[in-house]
DNA sequence: TGACTCATGTCAGCATTCTGACATAGCGTG
DNA sequence: CACGCTATGTCAGAATGCTGACATGAGTCA
């Protein structure tokens, strides 16, 4: 290519391996998620309660990388389904907090079990040092992105 | 937290990290792009084409980890504003080869520009063994996903 | 007490993407 | 040539997520 620095190159690109790799992780957990009738945002609302009982909606949507009107959707229909509980009346403030159900503790175990699958199969295939690195990266990525200076 | 092994650790989850910087990567696209008129995936097309003129809707798709359908549609939105070209006779086979159009091009430098200002930003917070190593993982779990291995 | 600010839950409408389906073009095999 | 297989472009409907908007509750400050 005789762009030079025209363009960003795809291949050498961190932003665009970082795509690829959420991506493939995604299809990944989808593929193991859907023999359980369950979806990744589905699954991620339960084991983020499952580790924080008591998270609010708003909570549970910043962890889960969504908006509170698109968890607040999804939360009505585990709720209707019996997954998860919230108080009629908030106990302070507007907060509703959300508890899984019994039922919904043996729907993310088995959820819990594929998606650890392929946690391994990415852990696998690195050294521990390599691993550590990983985390040393993505974390570092994370925090110089939440800067603002965008403009 | 005394769950033990009982769930993922989303604190230390080598997938929860990865999804974390992707979100945060994808909202610091957005962040850039808006002002320009333009989404990721918009701009994803373009950066594509310009790298490889006459890739295929089919392969425009994959590269922007969308389906065929979307990107069609996207592409019909980027023709019928000029952006792109498409002849309207395959030369081989049923693949529509696209192309970039002079008015597609400028409106891809600034784009380009301001990317580039975000992938700098996260390169800038790690030294060049870390930037090293990032890729390293990264390609390492894209290498370990695509492996059929879920059931 | 009153006004202001912020976060939350929720409703409604819209946008984007996906799934399903179909016809067509190339390729290999017999 | 006929057949099956794969990949592609495209249309239609459904699902999913988002933006905009509103009312409520808590904290801050004068």
């Amino acid at each position: 290519m005789s762009q030079g620095d025209a363009g960003i190159d795809l291949e050498t690109s961190l932003g665009y391996l970082l795509k690829e790799a959420s991506s493939a992780l995604r299809a990944a957990m989808e593929a193991v998620l859907r023999p359980l009738g369950m979806t990744v945002t589905h699954y991620s609302c339960l084991e983020l309660l499952a580790q924080r009982p008591g998270l609010s909606n708003s909570e549970l949507a910043r962890g889960a990388f969504v908006t509170r009107q698109s968890m607040n959707v999804l939360l009505q229909t585990l709720e209707k389904d019996g997954y998860v509980t919230r108080p009629a009346e908030a106990p302070v403030g507007k907060a509703l907090p959300a508890r899984l159900t019994p039922r919904g503790r043996r729907s993310l175990a088995k959820a819990t079990a594929a998606v650890r699958s392929v946690e391994l199969r990415m852990l696998g295939a690195m050294s521990e040092t390599e691993q550590a690195a990983a985390y040393r990266s993505l974390k570092s990525m994370i925090g110089s992105l939440r800067e603002p200076g965008g403009g």
